[in-house]
DNA sequence: TTGTACGCGTTATCAC
DNA sequence: GTGATAACGCGTACAA
């Protein structure tokens, strides 16, 4: 009755096997026989035994822990791609450390504790703002890659791996496509002024676009959250939208710098009795699959999230073993600077997906 | 240059002390000095030493992760659970495991292999039905709650802990409701025959209510999903009320049994020119955020997520700590009873938020 | 108050 | 092809 502990020490004794052939056993080496290895397979599923990690960990050195350390884990844009996250882990016999790091906390701090604590394989950055302190990333000895975070500066990203969009140029689609419908007074509910992250690009991007066609942005058109917590909310898309709809300005066309953005715009829209897309047509950001139900529907440039989360996951797996391999054979070169030496990065492309909540005619 | 691997053993020797003296110092032992353990410290933060996680598991036998086994990962009513899992996890020092299961995939025996691999200090069921092997269940070492896992019988819940709201009874007050609005001609749009998780006990509430004010339950109005992978989506709502309409069926409200499904349910209807609430009322389940903002907002009934989720966590960490209460002084009693010995059983409220999807004049 | 020595469960290296 | 044993990094009983 008393509850024994299954180690492999016990399967080999009810096996009358020793310890190091049952591991040779486990592991499936190749210098053991088909006979042994089926009687220790046999005890193994008869006592249910499963190797214990720890001690594995300890002895390998290799936790097989993937880290994806994501802000705004709320945020339903991150949504779909945890879930890529977790099987490409799980398929590749990692496990996922799912960190959610808060907006005032920094990223690579956390990523520097946890990457000791738990011998983190890889980590995986997912959103949140450039501000990376490089003397601590430079020191993190696992290979990372960011992904959907603002590459505000390519030169400054130069050194990381990092999969996104532009965040710029796409915004400027974006912009340039409500002009094309004739809009010229957009108005764009954007991030807080201290925002340096995708807030900030996707501002340029508008900018960008109305200089390029002539129009001079309106101050009182750039719609900035107040007081409010979380930029990315329909909370926030809410009450930007009643303030703007109250200051007096006029306005045909509104660019929320994401979907959740977009549909609290809408309603605040409907309660203000303005009609979209009659009077005033929205943009939103992002492509969440939601988007596509709304009422009226919403256009949007859609992310490929799925492909990116994937890409991401590739990339990563791929530094791992290419840092594996280079700890195996280890030549005179540092290996330190060999860690995410590929440095991979790749840009997906957006699409805009025309929908109701945008009117063409001018 | 040589980055040589930070032990306790290094920081003993930089330190000029000892390694039992520097764990000390680490684990915060009351016999310890100031003097030295400031010393300790100093080097510990000088060269940024972390302990090795997993040597330390090994030791102790304690790996400090809590799992969290859900059905269905993409459905965002569970995405506000997550936080607050992944928060209180943090502020308790433990690790979240998180892992999706598939549709098909059995969690208990995930599980299983899962807290002997991981050394799991407890298990979160969140989500899906509830075809446990109870054999499974019993061989678990770690407590474990249910969380919004169908409740269909409670007696055979009576062992373990769980909590979520009474599937049946909130299904029952949402068509209570409708009733109570003035309609007869209730369409429900609900899960798969073979279904026997939340979506049996939610269709079972609204044949209840139908009963008790003695309307006759039409089948032509009970829609069941038909070649959808997925119940508890946007597309499922919208395919399910698009069939609803084509069959020619009368009706003057839609119960759907998630908002996701009532989501893709209003767009249909919209898309076949019927007006809601004006012609139809719809009601959908679970009061996820973004119902509110929707043209119509939807009329639904809110579950109170976070605090299932604090509820569940909350009970989880008593049980882990009666466990550990009870191994360090062993009675006569057996252990493996004992270990989910609380058995706390908690059913919340919903609350039924009105707004614009329903109309309430007869 | 501090140091020494052992063991946690596993895998790899070496004999046989 | 198989078995004995050292080692991974840490915590702790025990000795000092």
């Amino acid at each position: 009755m008393a509850a024994k502990k299954l180690t492999i020490k016990e399967i080999a004794k009810l096996s009358g096997i020793s310890v190091s052939t049952v591991s040779r056993a486990i592991n499936n080496h190749y210098d053991i026989s088909p006979g042994t290895k089926r009687r220790v397979q046999e005890v193994i599923d008869k006592y249910g035994y499963v190797p214990n990690n720890s001690a594995r960990n300890l002895k390998l050195n290799d936790a097989r822990n993937i880290a994806v350390l994501v802000k705004g884990i709320t945020n339903p844009f991150f949504t779909g791609m945890l879930k890529v996250f977790e099987q490409e882990c799980t398929s590749h016999n990692y496990s996922l450390v799912l960190e959610h790091v808060e907006e005032s906390q920094d990223m690579t701090e956390i990523a520097a504790l946890l990457e000791k604590e738990k011998r983190l394989n890889g980590i995986v950055f997912l959103g949140g703002n450039p501000i990376l302190s490089s003397e601590r990333l430079k020191r993190l000895a696992a290979p990372y890659v960011f992904c959907s975070v603002a590459v505000t500066d390519r030169k400054k990203f130069s050194r990381y791996a990092y999969v996104s969009i532009d965040d710029r140029k796409e915004a400027e689609v974006v912009t340039d496509y409500l002009i094309g419908c004739g809009r010229k007074r957009i108005a764009i509910l954007c991030a807080d002024e201290r925002d340096i992250s995708i807030g900030s690009l996707r501002l340029e991007g508008y900018l960008n676009s109305l200089k390029k066609h002539g129009i001079e942005a309106d101050p009182e058109l750039i719609c900035r959250p107040e007081n409010v917590e979380e930029t990315y909310t329909l909370e926030n898309g809410y009450q930007s939208t009643m303030k703007l709809v109250k200051s007096g300005a006029k306005f045909d066309a509104i660019f929320a710098i994401s979907d959740s953005i977009a549909i609290g715009c809408l309603r605040a829209l409907r309660d203000c009795g303005i009609e979209v897309p009659k009077q005033v047509s929205v943009v939103g950001f992002d492509g969440l699959p939601i988007g596509k139900y709304l009422v009226p529907s919403l256009t949007t440039l859609k992310q490929p999230v799925e492909e990116m989360a994937e890409a991401s996951m590739k990339e990563l797996l791929a530094m791992i073993a290419e840092r594996d391999r280079k700890e195996e054979q280890p030549s005179s070169e540092n290996k330190k600077t060999a860690v995410n030496i590929r440095k991979y990065q790749q840009i997906f492309s957006g699409t805009l997906q025309e929908r109701e909540s945008c009117r063409k005619e001018s």
